[in-house]
DNA sequence: GGTGGAACTGTAACCGGTTACACCGCGCGC
DNA sequence: GCGCGCGGTGTAACCGGTTACAGTTCCACC
């Protein structure tokens, strides 16, 4: 007969037991209201002879307080979102709540019909736009939500951007001072808004200094190391070769760095390499990988801190900020290149 | 006036606004009981109009189903737990059921404080056993559970494991194989199972072959990566040095496999080294990282569709089942060592 | 015309909590 | 002696759905 959890048993059973009233028990579990201290200890002990634990659901229903939060992602995939989710998840539990995610959403539609079922289940969202979906999700109205990329409407919603451009802008510069001129670059899938954010902010920074990213130096890739790969092969065969490659991630650098060492191209040496998210691993590969640095897990962090505000209602102005990326240089890119 | 999803609206007021009740309202929605067509429309008319969604909380108490399953895991950290948490939410997406995950959960009685908060909120567990909470786990009675990894009781819960001896003994006897004789163990902390499964498979692998895996051999590790840089630097000063090195999982593996590196010891000529795990990424190092196939998706898939049977009561007998393991052998193992 | 039953719909009692409000007893100030 | 305030407690109405059960209507068939 250890007192172990039964969860057949109400709030109803535990009251008749202590020969109290409901409104009593709740009020001793709930610590609210004035309880005679020889009530509590009768109540309390009950309690756990019975193994009563309270109805999460039941008590949501009437709090109107979920304490769970909703996290859409367009993929669970890789250690983006293990980072991300860790920040998350790490912040959610600080404040008491739990984390309801779901992956592989790229369709609007998809996310829709998730909106649906989530309604009446979360107390708020955190959505990571995708591919597709942009502007095409429409967030029930009252339900406090923040966004990781692009918001679908400007200004209802608080976001969190990455500093695509600026870490795109980072590589380049980096690249061109390292003396390469004939630059390629493995993009994101088109349609995503990181991914065109790199792709356009690698592209200018190029421009600025007078060198052009012509349509057969970009090869697109869809964030996956075996597209790093592919891409890899593909570049190999250009005349000239490229020098340097800049791969929007650091999944598809890692697949790239592979091809490369299986054609016996020499990094840095004949190609410099850099990626995007400084992934826990990029340091210890080797060469280790120049990368930008994200601080994915903050992101996670901020955002959910963002959304908690948002729920206390003291969220203030819907703001879209950005969080600042950083070049990390390793030996993927070390050492100047010949003119 | 678009249609959207209105938080604020009950069934009682679409009921009202369509002139009929609520049950048949209900009926409408969840297309039980015969409904005049007439009825049916102009329910669904006044429901566009009015942008109702049901209440997903206030259905789960009076159906006593969540459609959400709770995962508990002891981390989430790296390419294992985002592998692990894509086979659950994939297959949880095939059944209709969202992933509520909580992670970091090394101690006993917070998992229980977890239990606790997820009851009434949850159909069903998926817990992943960790470091201490081994025993010390009460799985509410009447709460559908799976574990993986050790359960706590044997035989009251199905589970599933990973063949870490069989895994372990076939990376000894790899290496064995390579000619190789003194071999180090960069094992996971004590206290993990899976991590105490592999040290013992592998222990008694290369006794059964005459070699001793003595403890200045053995470095315990976190699981990180970090961990398995330190673990490689410290067996790199031993005397005679190891000629292989056995990582009991991938991210050990790589921050040992950088450490070589910065080490100028070549891999594989003068170590050779596998992991376990085989995540994604192990494939796109250089060298190629040979390690120990685990399909950790197909884990989390098999677990739940598990947890799915259980739920619908038509789970068999609970058994503790256990997910074969591959050695797939890369560069990082290649070629025969001098005896 | 009467009867049985199918088709359709409504009423109200749940699910398991929280909480507004009412109530009771008692000590205190006047 | 009376009214007031307050600690402590109970009753019952929510929260927003589902569904057992009890009607209705209406038609087929005897």
């Amino acid at each position: 007969m250890d007192p172990k959890s039964n969860p057949g048993i109400s709030i109803r059973e535990v009251a008749a037991a202590a020969r109290v009233s409901v409104a009593t028990v709740s009020r001793v579990l709930n610590a609210k209201g004035p309880i005679h201290p020889e009530t509590r200890r009768k109540v309390l002990e009950v309690v756990a002879d019975l193994g009563y634990v309270p109805h999460g659901g039941a008590r949501s229903l009437s709090t109107r307080r979920t304490a769970s939060i909703g996290v859409i992602l367009p993929d669970v995939y890789g250690e983006f979102f293990s980072e991300l989710l860790r920040g998350i998840d790490q912040e959610a539990k600080r404040a008491g709540y739990h984390v309801l995610v779901s992956g592989s959403h790229s369709e609007p539609a998809e996310v829709d019909a998730l909106l649906r079922a989530l309604h009446g289940r979360v107390d708020g969202l955190i959505v990571m736009g995708s591919m597709r979906s942009a502007g095409a999700i429409r967030i029930p109205p009252g339900l406090p939500a923040v966004f990781l990329g692009d918001p679908p409407t400007r200004g209802a919603h608080p976001s969190f951007g990455i500093d695509n451009a600026g870490g795109a802008r980072a590589v380049a510069e980096h690249l061109l001072d390292l003396g390469a001129r004939r630059i390629a670059l493995i993009s994101g899938p088109s349609g995503n808004s990181d991914a065109e954010a790199r792709r356009e902010g690698f592209r200018s920074a190029l421009a600025a200094r007078g060198v052009d990213l012509s349509p057969e130096l970009i090869v697109e890739g869809d964030f996956r190391e075996e597209s790093g790969h592919a891409a890899a092969l593909a570049l190999s065969t250009l005349v000239p070769r490229p020098t340097a490659i800049f791969a929007a991630n650091d999944a598809m650098a890692i697949g790239c760095l592979s091809a490369l060492r299986e054609l016996g191209v020499a990094v840095p040496e004949e190609i410099a390499l850099a990626g995007f998210d400084d992934v826990p691993i990029a340091r210890y590969l080797s060469p280790g990988l120049t990368s930008v640095r994200v601080a994915i897990a903050a992101l996670g962090e901020r955002a959910m801190a963002r959304l908690l505000l948002e729920i206390e209602g003291r969220g203030e102005e819907p703001r879209q900020e950005t969080i600042p990326s950083a070049l990390v240089v390793r030996a993927s890119t070390a050492g100047r290149q010949g003119t």
